[in-house]
DNA sequence: GCTGGCACTCCACCAAGGAGAGTGCTAGCG
DNA sequence: CGCTAGCACTCTCCTTGGTGGAGTGCCAGC
C-alpha cells in the first residue's frame, strides 16, 4: 500500500506538506490548537474537511502534529516545526523598511562599541516580539593591544587594559602616596614594550622574567604589580564564556498566551540566568558557523522544553566571535525570527570588520 | 469620647499597635488576610478574638487596614506599611554572619569597579528575596582625568576616555591609514595637556579655542576630531540620568503569590524598563542624601501600585552619587530589607571613598 | 470595657449539565 | 480508489447551584 510505504519514508505529498503548512501558520498566528474546518474555512484547501482529518491524522501518525485532548484542535509538535523550518519555509529576509530602520539606528552608534551589542539585543527584540539576545564579540584568547594607567585620588591607580578586537577592561590598583603621573605613564611604556600582543600564557611567562630581575628598583616593583593585576584580567576574561549577554524583551515573551499565569516562563528565566546551557550552545554556534535553530525538547534542559532558540554567529573566526539570537515560545515566526537573526547577524558582522579592516 | 478624639489624632494605643503590628508580620509571612481568631490564637494577646475585632474595625477605620471582601480577614493597607516603617519597626541590621558574607564577597572585588553595582544588585536580591537595584556612582558633570588613543586594525582608533570618578568610556575613530602609534600617543598627550580636569561645558569652549588654529597641520586636525569625539562622550555621559542599572532576581518577585498568574508584573516590569520614573526617583534620593522608602500606590505610576522600594544613595554629593535599593511587593520584609539596603549602601561608599582618599 | 454567642456574609470548592468544537468511523458517490 | 457527507462520540469550557468554612459585626451580659 503505497500509503504505508510513503508513511514509513517521512516523505509527504504535497497536499499533506500543505495543510501542516497550514495548521502551522494558523496556529503561530492564533495559538489555539486548529480544527479541520477551520483549515477548509480559511485556507481553501478545494477538499472537505473530511478528507482533513484524514490527513491530519496521518500527520499526527507521523509526529508532526499532536493533540492535546482527543476531541481538540492539532497542534504542532517540536518535529512539525522542525519540519517546517526545514523544508517548508525556510527563512524570510526582513522587510526592507525594517532593514533601512535598524541600520539608520546602527549607523548612529557606529562609533560606540559598547552599544553595538545592546542595540542587537532590542533590534531582535523589538522586530520579533520575542526575546532578543546578544553577546559581545570575543577571543578565544584575548591579546593585549595596549596598557595604560591613570592615577584616581592619591594612593588608587586605575589600569585600563585594550585588547585586541578592541574591547576595553579595567581594574584598580594601590600605588604608593606620592607616585606621580610621570611615573605612571613611565611604568605604563615599560609595560607596553614588553606585553603588546601577548596572549595570557605569553604574558605570564614575560613577567616570570619580570621576577628574576632586580628588586631595589621600586617602579619596577610596581610595574611587576601592575603586570600581575593585568594578567589577572586578561584571564579572567579568558575565563568567561559569555563576556556580556545582552537581552532585551524577556517581557514580550512574557505577554504570549503560553505563559500568561504560569510558572514555566519563571524556569526559562532561571535556566537563562545560570549562563550554562546558553554557554554551551553559543560555543555550539560559533564553532558551527551558521545560524542553528533549537526547538522545543531539542533543548537538553527541561526547563527550556517550550521555547525555541535561534541563534547566528558574528564576527571573524581567527579573532573574535560573538552570538545574536532570538527565544520565543516553540510558537514562534520562524522565517520572519530567522530572517532577522540572521541579518543582525551580518549587519554586527560588517560592524565587527571595520575594526580589523 | 475619648476614642473618637484619638481617632482624629491619628494616635494608636499600646494595644491597637501591637494588634497592627501582628496583622502586618502574619500577613507579611503567610500572605494571606489574616482575621481575629489567627491572632489571638499566634500572638498571645491576652483578649479576646471579639475584643480584636473592635481593635481591628478601629484600624480599619483609621486607614491602616483593608478588607479584601466582607467576611475575609484583614490587609495591610500602604498607610499600614508606612505607619509599621516609621512607627512601628524601623530598621532590622543584617545578621553579622550576612554581613560577614557580603564583606567578603566585596573583599573579592574591590579592585574591578564595574563588578562593584552588579555585585551591589547581586546581593541585595539574595539577601531579601526582592529584586535587588543598583546604578552606577555618577558625577553631576563629568569631569576628564585622561584620555588616550589606541590604534585598532588600520583606519581605526579607539579613544579612551578615563572620568574623574574612574570609570572608562570607549569610543571609535576612523584614521588615516598609515598614521603610526606614535602620532596616535603624540595627539593624545596634546589633548591629555589642554583638557584635563574639564567638563564638557569648559572643554566644549577649550575645542572652540582650537577651532581658530591653523589647519594646514594634519595632526591638528585629527586632534580636533578626537577632541570632538571625546566631547561628545562626556555630554552623552552628563545627559543619562540613569548611566547603568543593574538590577538583579526579578524572579523572585515573580515567585510571590500576589504576582503568580498574573499580568501585574508585567507591566511593572514594562514601567521599570522605560527607566522614566526610576530616574526620578534616584533623583530625589540623592538630592535627598537619605534612604526612601515607596510604598505601594505612593508610587506615581499606576502600574508600580503594588510594588515597594526602598532606596538608598551613595557616594559624595559633591562628587559622585549612584543608589542602591531593593523592589518588592507592598508585601515587604521592610525592616529587614531597609536594613540590608543601607548597610550595602554603606559599603558602597566606603568603596567609593577609596577612590577619593 | 471586655467577652461569649449568634446571625450573617461571602468566598472557595465541588458537582452537574448543556453548548460547542472537533474527532473518528462508515457508508456511499463519482 | 479516493473523496465526501453524515453521525455518534468525546472532551473541554462555562454556567449554575449548593455547601462548608472562615470571618465579621453586633448585642447582651459580666
Amino acid at each position: 500500500m503505497a500509503r504505508g510505504a510513503r508513511r514509513s519514508s517521512g516523505l509527504l505529498d504535497a497536499r499533506s506538506q500543505a495543510i501542516l503548512l497550514a495548521v502551522i501558520e494558523e496556529y503561530v498566528t492564533r495559538a489555539i490548537p486548529v480544527g479541520s474546518q477551520t483549515l477548509v474555512e480559511r485556507y481553501l484547501l478545494g477538499v472537505s474537511s473530511a478528507t482533513v482529518r484524514n490527513v491530519l491524522a496521518e500527520l499526527e501518525a507521523e509526529g508532526y502534529l499532536g493533540h492535546p485532548h482527543t476531541s481538540a484542535g492539532r497542534v504542532p509538535t517540536d518535529a512539525g516545526y522542525r519540519f517546517y523550518v526545514e523544508a517548508l519555509v525556510g527563512e524570510h529576509a526582513l522587510p526592507p523598511v525594517d532593514q533601512l530602520m535598524i541600520r539608520h539606528q546602527f549607523g548612529q552608534v557606529e562609533f560606540a562599541t559598547d552599544q553595538w551589542f545592546r542595540l542587537a539585543a532590542t533590534t531582535l527584540s523589538s522586530v520579533t516580539h520575542a526575546a532578543g539576545l546578544a553577546t559581545a564579540a570575543k577571543p578565544r584568547a584575548a591579546r593585549i593591544r595596549h596598557l595604560d594607567l591613570v592615577g584616581i585620588g592619591d594612593r588608587m591607580a586605575s589600569l585600563i587594559v585594550v585588547l585586541n578586537e578592541g574591547s576595553v577592561k579595567q581594574g584598580l590598583l594601590t600605588i604608593d602616596p606620592g607616585t606621580t603621573a610621570d611615573e605612571l605613564a613611565e611604568a605604563a611604556q615599560r609595560l607596553n614594550r614588553s606585553c603588546l600582543g601577548l596572549t595570557a600564557a605569553d604574558f605570564a611567562e614575560r613577567l616570570r622574567w619580570f621576577e628574576e630581575a632586580p628588586i631595589d628598583d621600586p617602579v619596577f616593583a610596581f610595574v611587576r604589580r601592575a603586570g600581575d593585576r593585568a594578567l589577572r584580567i586578561l584571564r579572567e576574561f579568558d575565563a568567561t564564556t559569555v563576556e556580556q549577554l545582552f537581552s532585551d524583551g524577556l517581557l514580550h515573551v512574557m505577554a504570549e498566551p503560553e505563559f500568561k499565569a504560569s510558572e514555566k516562563l519563571r524556569r526559562v528565566f532561571e535556566a537563562l540566568e545560570n549562563r550554562q546551557y546558553l554557554g554551551e550552545l553559543i560555543e555550539d554556534v560559533t564553532r558551527g558557523g551558521v545560524t542553528r535553530v533549537y526547538i522545543g525538547r531539542e533543548n537538553r534542559p527541561a526547563e527550556m522544553a517550550d521555547v525555541s532558540l535561534i541563534l547566528a554567529p558574528y564576527g571573524r573566526p581567527g579573532a573574535a566571535v560573538g552570538v545574536v539570537g532570538v527565544l520565543g515560545p516553540t510558537r514562534l515566526r520562524y522565517p520572519q525570527a530567522i530572517g532577522s537573526v540572521r541579518f543582525v547577524s551580518r549587519l554586527m558582522n560588517d560592524l565587527v570588520d571595520h575594526l580589523y579592516a
